[in-house]
DNA sequence: GTGAAAGCGCTAACAT
DNA sequence: ATGTTAGCGCTTTCAC
């Protein structure tokens, strides 16, 4: 554990303020503030400009934070609220972008992994006063009120939206729907619907079963049934059994992993992948590929959505009007050999 | 997106300070803060303490962390950064279990997840100004450096330990030793390694390897061969072609994805596991229960590390000792089928 | 046992 | 163009 006491740089010195700096370089604690947020109208010398900038680099001048969101009554801080789930490829690359956008713009993104109580997320966000909040999947109203009590200002899901909550769950059904669509279009009249062991996805797999459910509602199928798959061969085998004994044929899975346990669980019941089964995951992960057979899934592109939410959030701290949403938020169908 | 504007709980309204539950319950600003912060010594009567608790939760009173921040010159925060990589359940587990001690010791945990330059680290030290931050993989001396500057007061892996560097380090080579001590005890002479693609493991994966390399030393056997394994079935047989044609005949992967991409490549390229080439994991993902065959593996106790690391960092702050660090951080060989 | 008051470091309105 | 000043909300001596 490479631990060190405050300071290495000086070492036992308290922190150096704005008015150590103002008086290395000779001016008062406003002008170095001016200098330092360049305000866009205001009007500062080069010379004096320059001076005070040398001072706070040979200073290693780090302004406090605290300070500042106490003055400013608001802090730069985004917090992500996600639970912490095997996370793939596709929150990375959101995760990503969210955290470039905003910091363009000035604001800090850090994130809360945790997939238990809602208290917990409290406390953080009474630690942190955050000015935002991003939950993952979406919040419930009561929670959400809680938030913007302490003090938070915008409450949000990831999913990049215009209005209050229909948006953002037309969204959220959408990887279903697209699994359904395609399959139906194969020609399979049953479908089923593989729903996470982890419970803490739930509502996320609720949305997407909402997807498929009116999928076959508009094709005239019967509704998809559900069977949960654990990440584990012996009973992944028994929700395969029990769908192919029903004579479905056709399965979305919730996502990939859980993709992959249907696979698996195929191959010991002897099942042929596409042919007595066909499958399709969500989220592309890089082991879909490999998969035996590969694996047909529903890719989304979320780091545009990162980039969305990072731009219309940026707007509602600036208060300026948000963008539109972005027209074209691709979702795609990779179509492999698995169905 | 469910946004809304500040305070839906008193809307347009500023927000509740001390000075209000002060006013409310007929106390100074002083006597608040005493019985909001419960001083163990102090001694204030049940009454004014009921009064004014009850004024506090009647008015949904939240401190200003900002301003407690400032006044006591130091955050309750503490950070985690990490690359945001795919997460495991042993990631999960650490985070999970830290994130636990800390808040019962009133520190809050977040998490920083980027893989890309440390100056994105800094830019979100001085956005937060965490009293701690802890870092996956370790951070090298200078950044580490800049972070004491910006006024962290402990920076240190995640790696429980009690020295400097070398405790750390020799926790993070472990899983490579026990690899190697499996596969030499079962008789294999010639080992290979299998490298991660993703370059941000790098760090991580060099540790490892070097574990195997001691081991093989120590034994007498040739150093491994190191091949890099992409998460891709092509190229994932070309590694798999390139060992078995040298004799190598036992594969310590960097971890489970590793070796499950090694476990396609063979069967693509029509070797037995374990009988042309043993392989052995890291992590136990739930995926390796379920690959054909099933994944020998290393499983770490992550839980009780970061319990510990909980525990030493609460410590550290409170400016009590250290407790020791745990005797038996148990790391185990899972024995199934592929070694 | 409780209140008055100082001050943490910063920004922004106002004064010069 | 720059300096003076008044707080932001909190904790914590120091009086009473």
């Amino acid at each position: 554990m490479v631990v060190a006491e405050a300071g290495s740089a000086r070492p036992g010195r308290r922190a150096v303020t704005s008015a150590d700096v103002a008086r290395e370089s000779g001016v008062s604690r406003a002008t170095v503030s001016y200098v330092l947020n360049r305000k866009p109208g205001q009007t500062i010398p080069e010379e004096t400009r320059r001076r005070v900038l040398e001072a706070a680099r040979r200073l290693d001048y780090v302004p406090s934070a605290s300070a500042r969101a106490l003055r400013k009554g608001q802090t730069g801080i985004v917090l992500l609220a996600m639970p912490n789930l095997p996370q793939g490829p596709v929150l990375s690359a959101f995760v990503h972008e969210l955290a470039d956008g905003l910091s363009e713009g000035g604001l800090t993104l850090v994130t809360h992994l945790d997939d238990r109580a809602h208290s917990t997320l409290l406390k953080v966000v009474q630690a942190l006063s955050p000015v935002a909040v991003i939950s993952y999947p979406q919040l419930p109203p009561e929670p959400s009120r809680r938030l913007f009590a302490s003090g938070v200002r915008w409450v949000t899901g990831v999913n990049l939206s215009l209005g209050p909550r229909d948006d953002d769950h037309q969204w959220a059904v959408l990887p279903g729907r697209l699994q359904a669509e395609y399959l139906i279009g194969l020609g399979h009249q049953r479908l089923g619907f593989g729903w996470p062991e982890d419970p803490t996805l739930a509502p996320i797999a609720q949305d997407r079963l909402e997807g498929i459910q009116r999928c076959c509602a508009a094709a005239g199928c019967p509704p998809p049934e559900v069977g949960t798959v654990p990440i584990e061969p012996v009973r992944a085998v028994e929700a395969v059994a029990t769908w192919h004994d029903r004579g479905i044929t056709g399965i979305c899975c919730y996502n990939d992993d859980v993709a992959l346990a249907v696979l698996a669980g195929a191959r010991m019941r002897h099942l042929s992948v596409p042919g007595d089964l066909a499958v399709v995951g969500v989220d592309d992960v890089p082991l879909a590929a490999l998969a035996n057979p590969p694996l047909t899934t529903i890719r989304q592109r979320s780091d545009e959505q990162g980039r969305a939410l990072a731009a219309r959030l940026l707007a509602l701290v600036a208060g300026t009007s948000p963008p539109p949403a972005a027209p074209d938020l691709t979702m795609s169908v990779v179509i492999r050999e698995s169905a």
